[in-house]
DNA sequence: TAGGCAGAGATCGTATACGAGCGTGCATTG
DNA sequence: CAATGCACGCTCGTATACGATCTCTGCCTA
């Protein structure tokens, strides 16, 4: 099948592209359309995505939207709520904190394989791909520079070569920049590349160990750099809870 | 929100149910009739599963079925191909082992947290659930045993209570389940729920490492039952290539 | 004046209808 | 007789229409 082989060959598009489920069409363009914009802050948690406007921009119908609303809420992007309408999710505190626990759990491993198998020519984009970072925060763009470093985390589960797994780290990753939305703490963002390129040396010099031991502490140090507190949540002000939406839905323990 | 008082009211449901994303009605329904009839092996990978004929059985429109059946695909249990309809998925030996990896990565640290987090009740209720596992061996229903073995993983998860990684448990069982029914081996089906004994004792104990390389063993064992040698997919016979759902859509290699 | 209720508007859920792509069988031709 | 082209039918993709539910606003009443 080339898995592989594929190695040799790899495109390196590491883009936030939808799951392999659901078709080519208008409906992933959409779905990959609304995703962007989710991860690059440009809707913001909470924000209502009414079907017919969404219909009027892609004109299409509203099969098409909801079929791709219905799509980015299975990847947790989304909250749909029955007869209300789709929201951009709104995670809570403990949501996020699974996330990224279950990112310090994911991607050391991922971090372990990429290390057995990039080439030379994986380490070169992944170094390419930190220089683009730098210089995103050089310019100051912040969006632009998350943005960025979500995509390395995703360029590493594909040279990791894992589909599965891979897929849970691009769900993460996204769901991740939801978190960030919601709970950054505003500085020091620029620790971060230097994580970076020392994940790449680790890659470079196949240290499997050492790759997934930064990996972890790279995750971790991405978690601190929140404010997780349950104060967030719950009583941050009355129009947040007014347009609170995940209390309602999320939580099935009736 | 309750998160943590919820433990002591567990509900033990420990299904198989849908992803919280799609929203509670009659495609949820469908949703999960389908899967337990998949995960049951009552529907075969490669089975077709034809919108109208799913429309007459349920009673509804097409929407509805369409609605469950792109929740499927993305749980992975479908595939669909454009303008050719929806089978059960077929995993080739190569995603079968990344099922397999994803969970001895993953249900060991959820096995972890269990032994933290399991009260007194919770080790009865699994105690339990390995005596019907028992019953349904004696009675040679192979099926309804490895039904019940599934659920035991997503009992563990559900006690874990960890939301998004359970939810990936769930994925994961599932998709086994499609797996041993390509790949089984036929054999030794009796030592597994020695092994889930084991694991409750590990959770009694509240040992959390000794509970993670139970399941990491458990897990491995599962695996070393199937046979997952890539002769099976790519060069059985041509009637078999002609008919492979997977190649064509799963491998974005191109 | 404050609270409750009722109606209108808007949005979503569902069903149905039509068009497009694909598979199959037959007819035709070399 | 075999291979190829074509046309038919079936299934799915998409759009549209209708009904249900929610929300908001205005009015009535205490």
């Amino acid at each position: 099948m080339g898995t592989k082989s594929g190695l040799h060959q790899r495109q390196y598009r590491h883009q936030l592209d939808a799951p392999a489920s659901l078709p080519v069409g208008k409906p992933r363009q959409i779905f990959e359309h609304l995703q962007a914009a989710i991860v690059e802050h440009r809707l913001v948690p909470g924000a209502k995505l009414p079907e017919d406007e969404l219909c009027a921009f892609f004109g299409v119908s509203r099969t098409q939207v909801r079929s791709a609303l219905h799509a980015l809420a299975h990847s947790g992007l989304l909250t749909i709520e029955r007869h209300r309408g789709a929201f951009v999710a709104k995670p809570s505190p403990s949501e996020a904190t699974e996330v990224f626990e279950a990112r310090a759990l994911i991607e050391p491993h991922i971090a372990g394989l990429t290390a057995r198998r990039a080439t030379a020519d994986d380490i070169g984009y992944l170094r390419d791909h930190v220089r683009t970072e730098h210089e995103a925060l050089a310019a100051g763009d912040i969006s632009k520079s998350l943005s960025l470093s979500g995509r390395f985390h995703i360029a590493i589960a594909d040279i990791a070569g894992h589909e599965l797994l891979g897929g849970f780290v691009r769900s993460l990753v996204s769901r991740s920049s939801l978190i960030i939305a919601l709970y950054w703490r505003n500085r020091d963002t620029t620790c971060e590349s230097h994580s970076h390129t020392a994940l790449i040396d680790a890659f470079e010099a196949e240290d499997v160990t050492r790759a997934a031991d930064m990996m972890k502490d790279h995750i971790v140090e991405l978690r601190d750099g929140l404010d997780l507190t349950e104060r967030n949540a719950p009583t941050t002000s009355l129009a947040d809870l007014l347009s609170s939406v995940e209390s309602a839905s999320q939580q099935q323990s009736e």
